[in-house]
DNA sequence: CTAGGGTTAG
């Protein structure tokens, strides 16, 4: 019911009330037989100027406005002697609504020339256009120099600051203010939570609570729901839905959005959906928030669904829709969604600047279909660096490492000034690719050319690059230099490199500051053990395993996926649950013989050692690659080339025999495991065995 | 005139 009473007034009286602040929507409503004249004038101007011949500046500045001819509106204000204070707040409307910072300071300038006392009103609407257009020191300037100032010029300096990157700032005159109300409060709470502090708003909320005079309202809440979200509390989160319920707080859909989010964000997906379906209004913010909420829990096909009901209910996805959906594509690498997204985006015409576009370029390249995601940035009249970037992630996940470094260049050609995120890319081209020194040019050069820090993810990736090429001098030096704390994406990329050349005793080094960083990852544990087992350190692996067991840490099981006609199939490891395993089986056993043949050996090194030798070698066709490879050919004409996914890094047998099996079958095998894409051909690996 | 929910790159 409530929802249906805020529907109503949300639907009449907004509109057609604002007419009676702008002034130039009441010209048209006043004037239509002058403004029709106008328009049917072929010398355009002939009112204008007839206006101003009259000395009627006002009017024309109005039609001008009107016409967004704000620059000719703005001269035109020299020939007034004594404006008003609602002629500025037209101007400083249309200012607003450009962003035209010039066009504001010009009219800022003529207020000091005319000698116009412009009072508190003026003041705050050019704290706010300034603080809007990105000036905050034109905005602190008419702040520090006003004569009085009310709670709106502290409020609006505030959410200024919180707006762009200076919190810190926002927090120093919100400490200072001689008197707050609850607008102060949630500038600056929703300062925190825009800027991912989600602790400190809630401790402000807190403190907020305690003062009686500050009541919550409805943008308090809705912020402080996204602060407890993003912290995962659902404690937090039910203690904020029991005020909004006793409050009555909870008759606006921006809070109900907030509230299902929050529940949706801190696992409880089941009761977001119920106070989703609870909603009688929702816009698309609502469903966005839905749909993302499923994706990220893993239920695609929820989510997919929610995704068409949202098409079919008449509500226009916008770009964060989209965004959510060919992220979806991405994560699970369905392609093939991902282009009848691409086509319905198409169809409804979206804007090329937005980051569907760069969701798009993402989806493509994280599909392992470079081509695409190539055309689809070089379709966009100008990239911006997160497009750059996902393409540059995905050559070097393909092992395209000329492409991602050429792609580079023309980046910086562009004009583009590329992030610490572009360089985790473009040196992981590198490490792909085993160009080590150039990787290392590379490094040196985020400081000494571009002007970046270096970051600890850069550390990471330069460890990886020097790691896997065996040169562990130098990368012990570069840790022992690094300024910051090495990440466990450092480590674990060390451990990595000790895998490759059974360097066991960096190896439990870099395990031991994993363990202490995350003591929950399967993955130091099994790899830890894998190395012992190469170096046939037994006693070691089964103290590794024992340690395993006893804190109760299981392995994340390996998953594959492959999709034939439009359809996905999942398989485990040892999965026999298809409906056509046994052909899988049979495939299997028949080439492994082949293989076998061909000089196939399989390794039995990183199966764990207590299995008898014949059992390992069966369990590892069982690895889900393996199943999903196998049933890809036997699902596809000869010749069709198979693309395979996996969640975790594929293992050094599979790699090894799906080598085999590509040359044996005469087909293209793609597998993309968590870290890059192996493209398989004639018994060749794009990764050359690198990886 | 000032405040809120969903979002893309590793």
């Amino acid at each position: 019911m409530k929802f249906l009473n805020e529907k109503i007034s949300k639907s009449f009286p907004l509109p057609f009330f604002n007419r009676t602040h702008s002034f130039s929507s009441q010209t048209n409503l006043n004037k239509p037989l002058t403004h029709k004249s106008f328009f049917k004038s072929n010398t355009k101007d002939g009112l204008v100027s007839r206006l101003c011949k009259d000395g009627k500046f006002t009017q024309a500045i109005d039609i001008l406005c009107d016409q967004n001819r704000l620059a000719e509106a703005v001269q035109l204000l020299s020939h007034i002697v004594r404006p008003s204070t609602s002629l500025y707040s037209t101007l400083l409307q249309h200012c607003l609504q450009h962003r035209a910072l010039d066009q504001a300071k010009l009219v800022h300038s003529h207020t000091r020339v005319s000698g116009f006392e412009p009072g508190l009103f003026l003041c705050n609407r050019f704290i706010d256009l300034y603080a809007k257009c990105g000036s905050l020191l034109d905005a602190q300037k008419v702040f520090e120099e006003m004569p009085e100032r009310d709670l709106c010029s502290w409020n609006t300096m505030i959410s200024g600051y919180a707006k762009v990157r200076k919190i810190g700032e926002a927090r120093k005159l919100f400490d200072e203010m001689p008197q707050r109300d609850n607008f102060s409060w949630t500038a600056m709470i929703s300062g925190y939570v825009r800027h991912q502090r989600p602790n400190e708003a809630l401790e402000l909320y807190r403190t907020m609570q305690r003062r009686e005079c500050s009541k919550s309202n409805k943008f308090t809440v809705s912020s402080v729901l996204a602060a407890s979200a993003a912290i995962h509390s659902l404690r937090m989160g039910k203690e904020i839905h029991g005020y909004i319920t006793r409050t009555g707080l909870d008759s606006d859909e921006v809070v109900w959005t907030a509230l299902s989010d929050m529940y949706g964000k801190c696992g409880s997906i089941e009761e977001a959906r119920r106070i989703f379906d609870k909603m009688v209004n929702r816009d698309v913010v609502t469903w966005t928030a839905m749909i993302g909420r499923y994706f990220e829990d893993g239920k695609k096909d929820e989510g997919l669904a929610l995704f068409s009901e949202l098409m079919k209910s008449g509500i226009r996805p916008n770009e964060f829709t989209f965004a959510g959906v060919l992220n979806a594509c991405a994560d699970h690498a369905t392609e093939n969604l991902g282009k009848q997204v691409q086509g319905y985006m198409t169809r409804i015409g979206f804007d090329p600047f937005s980051f569907a576009a760069s969701a798009l370029v993402h989806m493509y390249s994280k599909c392992g279909n470079t081509a695409n995601a190539n055309k689809v940035l070089k379709g966009m009249p100008g990239p911006d660096l997160v497009s750059w970037t996902s393409l540059i992630v995905g050559y070097a996940q393909s092992g395209q490492a000329e492409e991602a470094l050429q792609l580079f260049e023309s980046l910086l050609k562009s004009g583009t000034r590329p992030d610490h995120v572009t360089f985790v890319g473009v040196l992981s081209a590198c490490t792909h690719a085993g160009l080590v020194d150039k990787g290392l040019e590379y490094f040196y050069s985020i400081k000494a050319k571009h002007g970046l820090k270096h970051t600890a993810d850069h550390y990471a990736c330069v460890v990886d690059l020097l790691a896997r090429a065996g040169r562990f001098d130098e990368a012990e030096n570069i840790i022992s230099e690094m300024p910051m704390k090495p990440s466990k994406f450092l480590w674990a990329s060390l451990i990595g490199g000790c895998r490759i050349h059974g360097n066991v005793k960096l190896a439990k080094r870099a395990a031991e500051a994993l363990f202490e960083i995350e003591p929950e990852n399967p993955a130091t544990y099994v790899t830890l053990a894998n190395i012992y087992a190469t170096a046939g350190m037994w006693s070691e692996v089964t103290k590794v395993r024992k340690e395993m067991d006893e804190s109760g840490i299981i392995k994340k099981p390996g998953l594959s996926w492959i999709e034939i006609k439009r359809e996905m199939h999942v398989f485990l490891v040892g999965d026999q649950s298809h409906p056509r395993y046994n052909e899988i089986d049979h495939f299997l056993s028949e080439i492994s013989k082949r293989m076998k043949e061909e000089g196939y050996v399989p390794d039995t090194n990183f199966v764990l050692h207590d299995v008898e030798e014949e059992q390992k070698e069966q369990n590892l066709s069982y690895h889900s690659e393996k199943l999903a490879v196998a049933f890809g050919i036997v699902s596809t004409p000869p010749g069709t080339a198979i693309k395979v996914f996996k969640n975790l890094r594929t293992c050094v047998d599979c790699h090894n025999a799906i080598k085999f099996i590509s040359k044996i079958s005469n087909r293209k095998i793609v597998v993309r495991d968590s870290n890059r894409f192996h493209w398989f051909e004639d018994g060749k690996c794009s990764c050359l065995d690198y990886w």
